[in-house]
DNA sequence: CAATTTAACAGACTGCCGTCTATTAAAAAG
DNA sequence: CTTTTTAATAGACGGCAGTCTGTTAAATTG
């Protein structure tokens, strides 16, 4: 999926593919998504503004791309210490997200409001960054229901929309996401 | 606060602002946020580029404020059905607040995204729209603490973010927000 | 090797943004 | 009435986005 060397014509360069994706993603996090221009990353990158626009279709999709090959799909696996609590288990992926987001947090709040004015990179992010994570933690509650350690007759999607929608919340105001959010979110869901 | 007419030079023409605030709503309601330019707002309006940016820093400023003289300032006051359960007065909140949005729901993601990168922005937009909801819900949630309809024990804090949370996350992820959605939050909340 | 196909590149072009300049209009102050 | 002060206007400007054109480069096909 990567590469398709088969048919004839020029292959992609991955090398410039690359090029790409490092520079936007230092020059994002040194200078912040706003003020990154289109213009100033295919400069720093020393690549032509087409072989930018062959590949993405906007500074929101090269920079997904970048992100998702960085520290942001380290925490899209599952969750394996089957040892603790299904409380223990959502304060740890929790924890985790919000360590990783130290980083690029801010990021991921321009990402976000970048889906909200085009529905293709919407889909797109959704099925790269919120899918996964809606996944674990349902999937999380059910099996702490199967287990009884979450009540039969709670509300599982809502229950994750509260998880998740809290965290969103927090985030795109500005407020701060730490251990003591993470703690404090598990003690509700698990009376 | 909204005319200053003292102290010398010309004062500032409110009908040029109100022709302003209308144009911007009208056309961001039938063609949508991002594709309302700055440019066909003054052109619609019959003003000059100047006057908007004498009165607004952005297209999000403008459309902020046309919005909190419609139905958005609607919802900013307290319920005041006391005789009813604090069940019963969220459901009629959300119910209300998601009402409201199927008209401006896409013009306050887009705001929503606007804040993002625009701080400055994004402390009037949570003055304006962000807090006095935080505020309702939280109190509301106090009230029912002290009338023993919520245990004592529950983090009122954390709860207001699940249920703003939960509003936001289904906003921005374009699911829908209807009475549905309302009563299950609520259900969740007062278990 | 020659023809075909696709990538990379340089550069131009339109449209919009946010700012700035110069001019005219409408008020208070002297 | 004249001066001062601020608003409204018209229009220009540099910078960036996204698209398009033409040219050169690198691969497969025959």
């Amino acid at each position: 999926m990567t590469d398709t060397p088969s048919g004839p014509g020029r292959p992609v360069d991955q090398k410039v593919s690359r090029r790409l994706k490092e520079t936007a993603l230092n020059l994002v996090r040194e200078h912040g998504y706003r003020d990154v221009s289109i213009s100033s990353i295919v400069a720093t990158a020393k690549v032509s503004r087409q072989s930018l626009y062959n590949r993405w279709n906007s500074k929101a999709d090269l920079v997904l791309d970048a992100l998702a090959e960085d520290a942001l799909a380290e925490v899209a696996h599952p969750i394996t210490d089957d040892g603790s609590t299904a409380h223990a288990a959502l304060v740890t992926f929790l924890t985790q997200v919000f360590a990783h987001l130290a980083r690029d947090g801010r990021t991921l709040q321009s990402l976000i409001a970048a889906a909200q004015d085009d529905p293709e990179f919407g889909s797109q992010f959704h099925a790269a960054f919120v899918a996964p994570r809606e996944e674990i933690v349902t999937a999380l509650l059910y099996r702490a229901q199967a287990s009884g350690e979450l009540a039969p007759h709670r509300d599982v999607p809502i229950l994750s929309a509260f998880v998740h929608g809290a965290f969103w919340y927090r985030l795109l105001n500005g407020q701060p996401l730490d251990a003591d959010l993470a703690s404090r979110i598990a003690d509700e869901v698990f009376r």
